[in-house]
RNA sequence: GGGCUCGUAGUGAAGGGGUUAUCACGCCUCCCUGUCACGGAGGAGAUCGCCGGUUCAAAUCCGGUCGGGCCCGCCA
């Protein structure tokens, strides 16, 4: 069987078979014509009344029927030609047909541009998934993997299978439990990440590992976060001491990735390399999004005299004053200005106080507050121009960098600054170690607790121990991370080290980590290395902004196949079997 | 767990206290030999998510509830 669009071009004259879905059937009384689809083209099939059965089957086809033609493929006549499809030129003149499988009229049109909804979609995601956007999709993901498989093992990395029925793990996110049959009240957890086993692939001594691993975590899903499963280009190098090694390594791939994968523009040919600090300063975001300029300037200095009774109480705390400049804004309407404020309150703002610049003046309800003296450095140092608006930030200074980083990727989506066919990369590095957990107010890891502290043991000697820097990198992909890396911690004493500083004895590690940390008394090599989120990359890539569009069965955002039923109840035999009696009753 | 928002024929949308709830696609019947989102004539199909309240009267207003989406929390 050939596929449409090598029919058209190659088999002109010729008597062939055909088999495809009734995209649309088009009845003349006397002549009938069915679009075919397959998965390369859809194709005219013409059925004339002199082929009586054939003719009859026609007059009964209706859409997404699946059948079969014989017939010859026939140049169309001057006129009749149709640009719009790719077999335009040729159709087939059918003598034959047969129906291989009939349709229910259909709950969601395949055949039509109109929205759906996402409910019904996933309801029918076998239906969805004949769309072309859907075709698209998958083959261009399969190239892609196809992309990274050919990079990887080309850059000497060995791809390793590690378990999916794994241990749970006691930081990080919500498992999911597996309950041990053959072990009555035991429970294996699916991996969040195959962390702990490509370390030991390490001190397995191989050289670099890779796999795209499977990863499981029950959180709560977002636009950009699938629900439960999702899939990382997971990588790890010994001998590595440095970082900079990995990020060497991998930038390439991902560079050719938006260039010749994707087809997109990159910002810059060099990826910077930014310090999570001057990320948070500057964008206020550890993933900022350089597609565009915004950044957050400190005006704590310059207005630390003056008479706005916010800023002054908050400067007297020790908080900061910052602002963002916001050119063309002096055009939002107040209802808008009210929704931003919403956003800023959202993430922690008392209120969202701003500067107009409009007609050579600046507008506010606050400028009376400021001496001209101190308007005249704020509108110097923000560069505000007429028509630009200044809106500020006055609190603690996480928290004014939180609010205004969201604040800066709100106001670029409003005025349309996100490029899609532009591409920004960077590397986030030097990560905090530790950070303080207001809500238990303590101390916590900040990311992973088996990076290595740059510096070593020295480090954790540090009067501050927020000021511990662990050797961990993101990698940003137009404000979203999109691979997370480190030089770990290979070291028994410095692992015992980082943990001993948040309260956990020698044999709090040895039970939650035992294999790990007895693997590293035995001559295991330093090691470094990341993994990208490629679910999330993808999406990126393909200028989508909803993770659920690039995957073929996701679970909704409750957590649910809504076209299998998953999660469902379960005999009760099977329960037994396992040990398990349920609390509840589904 | 919290905030915002949406829910109207199979699908997508419009309407917004008062006659028979509007349109497009799809579906059914009939007509049609060059269409290609064919065309024409006719038809069926909706307890306006659910429950309660206000009212002479509720799809419309109010309260609750269920379901979807986005966000916060969470995601070492």
């Amino acid at each position: 069987m050939r596929t449409y669009a090598e029919a058209a071009a190659q088999h002109v004259g010729e008597q062939i078979e055909v088999k495809g879905w009734v995209q649309s059937r088009r009845d003349h009384g006397g002549l009938i014509f069915i679009d075919l689809r397959d998965h390369t083209a859809v194709l005219q099939l013409t059925i004339h009344p002199d082929k009586q059965e054939a003719f009859a089957l026609a007059e009964e086809a209706r859409d997404e029927y699946v059948i079969k033609a014989t017939g010859t493929v026939v140049k169309r006549a001057e006129g009749l030609a149709n640009p719009n499809i790719v077999t335009g030129e040729v159709e087939l003149l059918v003598d034959e047909l047969t129906f291989l499988n009939r349709s229910e009229p259909l709950p969601i049109q395949v055949n039509s541009d109109q929205n759906i909804s996402e409910e019904l979609r996933l309801k029918y995601r076998y239906l969805d998934l004949r769309r072309p956007k859907m075709q698209t999709m998958l083959k261009k993901r399969a190239e892609y993997f196809s992309f990274m498989r050919k990079y990887m093992e080309g850059h000497d990395f060995i791809e390793v299978a590690t378990p999916i029925l794994a241990n749970s793990s006691p930081e990080g996110a919500r498992d999911f439990l597996i309950p041990s049959r053959m072990h009555p009240g035991k429970f294996y957890a699916l991996p969040q990440a195959p962390q702990q086993f490509k370390q030991l692939l390490m001190v397995g001594g191989i050289p670099r590992y890779y796999q795209f691993a499977a990863c499981f975590r029950d959180e709560d899903p977002r636009a950009d976060r699938l629900y439960g499963e999702f899939y990382q280009l997971d990588l790890e190098m010994s001998f590595v001491e440095d970082g900079e090694e990995v990020r060497a390594t991998v930038e390439p791939l991902i560079i050719d990735l938006v260039k010749n994968f994707a087809g997109k523009e990159l910002l810059t040919e060099t990826v910077p390399r930014i310090p999570y600090q001057e990320a948070m300063d500057r964008y206020g975001s550890d993933k900022p999004d350089l597609r565009f300029g915004m950044e957050l300037v400190d005006l704590s200095e310059e207005l630390k005299d003056s008479n706005f009774g916010v800023f002054k109480s908050v400067l007297a705390d020790g908080g900061v004053v910052k602002a963002i400049c916001v050119q063309g804004a002096s055009g939002l309407t107040r209802s808008q200005i009210d929704k931003f404020t919403e956003i800023a309150k959202s993430e922690g703002a008392g209120g969202l106080a701003y500067l107009t610049y409009f007609e050579g003046e600046v507008k506010s309800p606050i400028a009376k507050f400021f001496s001209e003296a101190e308007l005249a450095r704020v509108r110097e140092k923000t560069g505000a121009k007429d028509g630009d608006v200044v809106f500020f930030g006055a609190d603690k200074r996480l928290v004014v960098n939180k609010v205004l980083g969201r604040l800066r990727s709100e106001f670029a989506d409003h005025f349309g600054l996100k490029d899609p066919n532009k591409i920004a990369l960077a590397w986030i590095v030097d990560f905090p170690f530790y950070e303080w957990d207001d809500k238990n107010n303590r101390l916590d890891f900040g990311h992973n607790p088996f990076s290595m502290p740059k510096g070593g043991l020295q480090s954790l000697l540090a009067e501050d121990k927020l000021a511990v820097v662990a050797d961990q990198y993101d990698m940003v992909m137009n404000g979203y991370e999109i691979c997370s890396g480190a030089v770990r911690n290979h070291n028994p004493e410095i692992m015992y080290g980082v943990f001993a500083l948040l309260g956990y004895d020698q044999a709090y590690v040895d039970s939650k980590f035992g294999a790990m940390i007895n693997a590293f008394k035995y001559g295991a090599p330093p090691h470094a290395g990341c993994a990208f989120g490629i679910d999330r990359m993808f999406m990126v890539l393909v200028g989508e902004d909803n993770i659920r569009e690039i995957v073929a069965f996701p679970k909704n955002g409750s957590g649910v196949d809504v076209m299998m039923n998953a999660p469902s109840t379960v005999d009760d035999a099977q329960l037994k079997e396992l040990s398990i009696k349920p609390t509840v009753q589904a």
